[in-house]
DNA sequence: CAGTGGTCTAGACCACCCT
DNA sequence: GGGTGGTCTAGACCACTGA
């Protein structure tokens, strides 16, 4: 019984306790708990598996890096619940009954928003500048603010916009309080994104309310008018417990729980 | 002189040394190494420091998380390249000199391709199911290929279809060895995606030619038709050296090393 | 073989939360 | 205060690489 997992920890390059530790608890978690449950704590939970506390935590943070745990400082760990859907615009006109109080959301946990949290001029980051095509340390218009989901704080949002173009862009102050929207800043067209894995710095962890070094999704938005860069957004997006989604369909509301529960990665 | 950082670090709840020996990395990498350059060994790093190498092991666990070391057993640690930009196509017919070949790349680099592994019928996990709309368990047909750049294999992806309408959709294979486009598998319109961080699991790891619990960007892909979801695919993409492009312009050839070479996040 | 990163241990102290 | 997770230490051994 349970002979399987043994047989091949003991062959073929033993197979790390941590990473055994986590399939354990994966299955545990799936199984026997539910989300917003505390697991038992980590000291116990080590003596119960024979291990180190260190190598405990090694398992506990790759379920984390999962989104699958909540670890708070304090209270104890807790089963996460699935990720939420977190809509990036796409090009699509706000439809009908435009978010931000919901139109007919399929869960109560609605409320998609952006607060505007400041702005100002600020010298363009290297990458920034180079996007934009001004010289580095260039002084840029920058607008800060935050994307709030369910009454959390889920992302954040950096727009560069060349100062010297400011006047004509300004007229339509994308990210002011007003818009809740999740159009597109500016009335630009031919957006293009990409998107990368990273981790907050200091300033950031303390807006997502996450410790730094948080892995974050890193959202950079390319604004393009008349074929040139107008403008860049640099958006994170808390990696524990955001799945940003893409394309017509989720380009307005968000979803919670709908869909998938897991990514799925198991064929064969 | 430095009085800056320890005045920092004595107040206001005390810096942890791993992250203020990452900053210290960032900045001599940033400044002092290149790409492929390999830093001194952990041991002489932590002793030169004056922490534990567990300490030290801690800052370059985020520095590898953020793309910017690459560690090898028995080899070293390796000042990593920029992120390699790798298309995710979103509906865009493959313009004039269809990717794969390149057709005016901006570096030699070039080289992005699908390798065909392998297809058959398999239960669908329940994720997928239910984004189907089938039976949990029930048989779909799939497809497993892998995304190559450069020559390196960066992601994997399996494709999921109901086996019923296997027939009609599979007249036109979209994952056969042959086409090497970006486009979008089948001839459906209508796509949406989701990305999320998830790790990768052992044999999606030995593909990824990456340890077990090595962080990945996985990208669900929905397949609409009808106003059905006629498949899914999901792939996931090595987290420290792909970052994902959407979007008209970057939905057909490979960016390496061009535009921003990091995410910037720090307005200020 | 020597050198590297990967894993693991046993213990300590700290920061935070709640009662 | 008592319990929790977060950080840090000093040391050990293993697995892999390359000469």
């Amino acid at each position: 019984m349970g002979t399987t997992a043994e047989a091949t920890r003991a062959m073929t390059a033993p197979e790390p306790k941590y990473w055994y530790l986590r399939t354990v608890l994966v299955r545990a978690i799936d199984s026997e708990f539910t989300p917003g449950q505390v697991l038992p704590n980590e000291r116990d939970l080590a003596a119960r598996f024979g291990v180190a506390r260190a190598t405990l935590r090694q398992a506990l943070d790759q379920l984390e890096l999962e989104g699958r745990l909540i670890r708070r400082r304090g209270i104890g760990t807790l089963v996460a619940a699935p990720r939420v859907g977190v809509p990036v615009a796409s090009s699509v006109p706000a439809g009908p009954s435009g978010p931000g109080e919901s139109g007919g959301g399929e869960e109560a946990a609605e409320g998609d928003s952006w607060r505007f949290v400041g702005s100002g001029p600020a010298s363009a980051p290297a990458a920034v500048a180079s996007e934009l095509g001004v010289a580095a340390g260039a002084s840029v218009h920058t607008v800060r603010r935050l994307r709030v989901v369910g009454g959390r704080t889920v992302g954040t949002e950096t727009l560069y916009v060349p100062s010297a173009q400011d006047g004509g862009l300004h007229a339509a102050d994308p990210a002011a309080p007003g818009p809740q929207d999740g159009r597109a800043p500016l009335g630009l067209a031919g957006e293009s994104r990409a998107v990368e894995l990273g981790v907050a710095e200091d300033a950031e962890a303390r807006l997502l309310e996450r410790p730094p070094g948080s892995p974050v999704l890193v959202v950079t938005t390319r604004y393009a008018s008349e074929g040139r860069t107008a403008a860049v957004a640099v958006s994170t997006y808390r990696a524990d417990t955001c799945r940003l989604t893409f394309g017509p369909d989720g380009g307005g509301r968000v979803e919670v729980g709908a869909g998938a529960d897991r990514p799925v990665r198991n064929a064969s």
